[in-house]
DNA sequence: ATAATTAAGTCAAATATAGTCAAAGTCAAT
DNA sequence: ATTGACTTTGACTATATTTGACTTAATTAT
């Protein structure tokens, strides 16, 4: 049995897959009920599963004809992903932000599934076990210079 | 009459055995109260007999929906040589220890030539930036981390 | 302009799971 | 009887989701 946020997490992925426009705009209370749900649950799954590092562009607009639109960002090459991604990082990485983003360029084939293990292994707070904010800026450090030697390849 | 671990144990080899999929998803506390025994009892069960050295992988998520999945891994074939190198790399791991290490698992074919750029920008003193002993200590625990999921790869 | 209406946003409490750790218990081998 | 490995138990912790009361913003009607 999932859970709804997950359920609407997929319905939202599909509609902006088959939608012609790079981006969708909802109307947060027709989705809720949809999904028998509270209205804020929507801004739950938002603000969890469409996260910038998660490569989501989230705008929205209050009052009548009220709308929150939902956009995937698209880079065009994989060296502007990375360049992207790397800009985020400059200022420490927690764990869960150091996940969506592998999963983001595991999506966008920039890694393999493999080369996610790696990364992800080595930024995993179990393995740096250092203290906060130490391990954070570690990440950040590791994720970055990681990133960067698959940058200058791919780019070559 | 054998312990309630052993059986717990055979109970969820038996749902892998019979699962259409790789693996299998469980909460803990429906297979806590079916073996009436505490929750906890469950995550002995899989610390103790769902490793990695035995070829599992372990997932898992809290809150609302959460569960536990269970996956048969394989080994790699180069397994062997994964062991050994993480074997020394046990006490600590210098720079030259670590790049020494990548150049032979980069010759013996049992990693790519970017995953060899990977782990030595991870595990590079100017990355980690921290004093010694700690950088030497993180160095291995990186490299233990990165190698060992290179030596048990998913089944999927 | 101002008020009313219509949407979306925020935040914290309640709920639902799973994880950790150490004390206590069991049992087989000395 | 003692020891030591393994198991069982439960109190405490950590994390994710769900819910709803309250707030803020944009538009529309007066």
């Amino acid at each position: 049995m999932r859970n709804i946020s997950d359920i609407i997490e997929g319905y939202l992925k599909g509609v902006i897959e088959v939608s012609e426009r790079d981006y969708i705009e909802i109307k947060r209370n027709e989705v809720a009920e949809k999904f028998q749900c509270v209205p804020s649950q929507i801004n739950y799954v938002i603000n969890t599963r469409f996260t910038a590092d998660r490569g989501y562009l989230v705008e929205s607009k209050r009052g009548g004809g009220g709308y929150i639109r939902i956009k995937r960002i698209k880079l065009h090459t994989k060296s502007d992903v990375l360049s992207d991604v790397i800009n985020r990082l400059e200022h420490g990485a927690s764990q869960s932000m150091a996940e969506d983003i592998v999963f983001r360029l595991l999506n966008e084939e920039i890694i393999s599934k493999r080369e996610a293990k790696l990364i992800l292994s080595a930024s995993d707070r179990t393995t740096l076990l250092l203290p906060l904010p130490t391990r954070d800026e570690v990440r950040a450090r590791i994720m970055i210079a990681m990133l960067y030697t698959l940058k200058y390849q791919s780019s070559i």
